[in-house]
RNA sequence: GGGUCUAUAGCCAAGUGGUAAGGCGUGGGACUGCAACUCCCUGAUUCGUUGGUUCAAAUCCGACUAGGCCCUCCA
C-alpha cells in the first residue's frame, strides 16, 4: 500500500514516490541541546518516529538521519546574536561541550521513554565542519553567497523561488515583528542569511575553526543541509521537522542545497504543529516547564502522553491541559486492561491489517489506526489473533500495549501472597471484611493488586 | 500589514459529495460483602455563521466570525 503525506511545498496530501525504489531517505531536525526539551518539544518527535514505523510498516525501507546542533543557532540572527548553547554554558558554568554532553543524553533518555527509536544516523553539527566549508566555496564561487562585514552570507536575491514554501512575498515582510529582532547591517538583502561567522564581536564564542575566511564558526542553517547531503546523498525524499522551521530554517535549507546541488533537492516537506498550552504556544521561559520527568514525578507513566498525541493529528495543534493528559490516561489504562485479558497465545491473522495500514497510509491517520484497534478488540476473532493484532500494530504505534514488565517472581513473594489470600478468603467467609480489607490494603501498599474475579481472586503486580 | 492553518457533543476525535465512526467522561444496569477490573445500555434532527453550486453538502465555492502559528530564538 502507497503512502500519502501533506507536503508543506504543494499544500497537498500527495502518494508518496521516493527518488530510489529501494529505500527512503529521511532527514529530521534535532535538538539543540542547550536545555532539556519540553513535551511540545517531544512531539515533533513522536510524529517522525510514526511516520517512520509507518513507513516500514507499509514495506518502505527508510534510512533515517537526524543533527543534533550543538553549535551555531543564535538567539538572534542580529550583530548581537549570542549562541544558545554558549548561552546554557554560562547559565549552568560549564563548557560548551559538557552542556552539548548533558542534554544529548538526557534527550536521548526522553526519547527511550516515549518509545521513540533513536535514528540510524545522528550527527553532531560539529562532527562536519569541513563540509560546511566546502558547500560555502562552492556557493561564493559561484556567486551565490558574498563575504560582508567578515561573515560569509546567502545572496537570496539570486533565487527566482526563494519563498517556494511559504508564499511569502519579500516586501511584505516586516523586520522586527518580534520584540528583540534587530538588523543586521552588514547583509545586502533582508532575507540574506548568515552562512559563516568570522566576527570578532563573537569572541565570547567557545567552539572555532579555521576556515578560508578566518577562525570562525558555521550558521545554523548550513548545519542540516550539510548533514543531511553528506549522510543521505544529494537527493532527499522527505525532510521534517516543526512548524516553526518552515521559515526560516527550512526555506533557507533549500536555497542552499539547491544552489550547492544545482538540481532540486527534497521531494517531501513534512512539518508536526506545535502542542500548546491554554496560553498558547509553549516555550522554555513561560508557563510550566513541562518535561518528560515532571509528567513522570506527577506519576504518569510517558507513555500515556505519547497515547494523548496519537489520538490527535501530527498536523493539528494539541492543546496540553492535565484534564487531558487525565483522559488520555483513564483511555490508555482501559486500552491495556482489556487487552490482558487475551492471555499470552497469539495465531497469525491477515484480518484488519488492510485498514490499520489504510490509516496509516492516510497522512498518517493515528487516531483513525487507535479505532481500528479498539475495532480489533470488539470484533468476534479469536483472542489468540486479538493478541497478534494487538502486536502487530503496537510495531507502529509503541504504547507498550502488551509489554508486561518482565516480572521475576521468586517463590517465597508468591507463597505469601498466596497465603495472603486464602487468609482473606477465610475472612471474607466469616464476613470478616474488616480483616478482608485490612490484608488487601497490606498487599497494596507492598505494590501487589488483588483482583476478585468470578473464578477466584488473581493478584498482579502495581506498574511504575 | 502579509503568509499559513484550524473550527464536528463536556473533552479528544474520524469523516475527502450519498444522509454524523471511535475513545474518555457523564448517567443507568450486570457482576461484587464493598471496591477495582470487565461487560451491557446511554449521547449531535446536526458539523463556527451565512450565501451559492448540486437530486444530494460536515465535505465543493464565496463572504463573514473566532482562534492558533510564522514574518530571522523555537519542535
Amino acid at each position: 500500500m502507497n503512502m500519502k503525506l501533506y507536503n508543506t511545498l504543494t499544500r497537498k496530501v500527495e502518494e508518496f514516490i521516493p527518488y530510489n525504489k529501494d529505500y527512503v531517505t529521511m532527514y529530521t531536525c534535532g535538538p539543540t541541546v542547550y536545555h532539556y526539551a519540553h513535551i511540545g518539544n517531544l512531539r515533533t518527535y513522536i510524529f517522525e518516529d510514526i511516520l517512520e514505523k509507518s513507513l516500514n510498516f507499509l514495506g518502505y525501507n527508510v534510512k533515517r538521519c537526524m543533527n543534533i546542533t550543538d553549535v551555531g543557532h543564535l538567539s538572534s540572527d542580529s550583530d548581537s546574536g549570542i549562541d544558545k548553547m554558549v548561552k546554557g554554558a554560562i547559565r549552568e558554568h560549564k563548557t560548551v561541550e559538557q552542556i552539548a554532553e548533558f542534554y544529548t543524553l538526557e534527550f536521548q533518555k526522553d526519547c527511550q521513554k516515549l518509545n521513540i527509536k533513536w535514528p540510524e544516523i545522528v550527527s553532531k553539527a560539529t562532527s562536519n565542519i569541513a563540509f560546511y566549508i566546502e558547500m560555502i566555496e562552492d556557493l561564493l564561487a559561484k556567486g551565490m553567497a558574498y563575504e560582508s562585514g567578515g561573515n560569509i552570507y546567502f545572496d537570496t536575491t539570486k533565487l527566482t523561488d526563494y519563498y517556494a514554501l511559504t508564499n511569502h512575498i519579500a516586501d511584505d515582510l516586516v523586520v522586527g515583528v518580534r520584540e528583540g529582532v534587530e538588523k543586521d547591517d552588514f547583509k545586502h538583502n533582508q532575507a540574506d542569511f548568515v552562512l559563516w561567522f568570522t566576527k570578532s564581536k563573537f569572541s565570547d564564542q567557545e567552539l572555532k575553526w579555521d576556515s578560508p575566511w578566518g577562525l570562525g564558526y558555521p550558521g545554523w542553517h548550513i548545519e542540516c543541509s550539510g548533514i543531511s547531503i553528506k549522510y543521505l546523498g544529494e537527493y532527499l525524499d522527505i525532510h521534517c521537522g516543526g512548524v516553526d522551521n518552515i521559515f526560516p530554517h527550512h526555506t533557507n535549507e533549500i536555497a542552499q542545497s539547491e544552489a550547492y546541488l544545482n538540481h532540486k533537492w527534497c521531494k517531501y516537506w513534512l512539518h508536526g504543529e506545535h502542542l500548546n498550552d491554554q496560553t498558547g504556544k509553549m516555550s522554555k521561559s513561560k508557563g510550566e516547564f513541562l518535561t518528560v520527568s515532571l509528567l513522570e514525578q506527577k506519576g504518569y507513566d510517558p507513555i500515556v502522553y505519547r497515547f494523548m498525541c496519537l489520538n490527535s493529528h501530527y498536523r493539528k495543534v494539541l492543546t496540553f491541559s492535565y484534564d487531558a493528559l487525565d483522559n488520555a490516561k483513564n483511555a490508555y489504562e482501559k486500552l491495556k486492561n482489556k487487552i490482558k485479558s487475551l492471555g499470552n497465545e497469539e495465531i497469525k491473522t491477515t484480518k484488519f491489517i488492510n485498514e490499520f495500514k489504510e490509516a496509516l497510509s492516510n497522512d498518517l491517520n493515528t487516531s483513525q489506526a487507535i479505532t481500528t484497534l479498539y475495532d480489533v478488540l470488539k470484533s468476534d476473532l479469536l483472542d489468540v489473533e486479538k493478541l497478534y493484532l494487538v502486536n502487530q500494530f503496537d510495531k507502529v504505534l509503541s504504547l507498550n500495549l502488551t509489554g508486561q514488565k518482565a516480572q521475576k517472581i521468586d517463590m517465597e513473594l508468591e507463597n505469601k501472597i498466596n497465603v495472603a489470600i486464602a487468609k482473606r478468603e477465610e475472612a471474607k467467609k466469616n464476613k470478616d471484611y474488616v480483616l478482608a480489607d485490612k490484608i488487601r490494603d497490606e498487599l497494596l501498599a507492598e505494590g501487589i493488586i488483588l483482583k476478585d474475579t468470578r473464578e477466584g481472586t488473581t493478584y498482579e503486580f502495581k506498574e511504575e
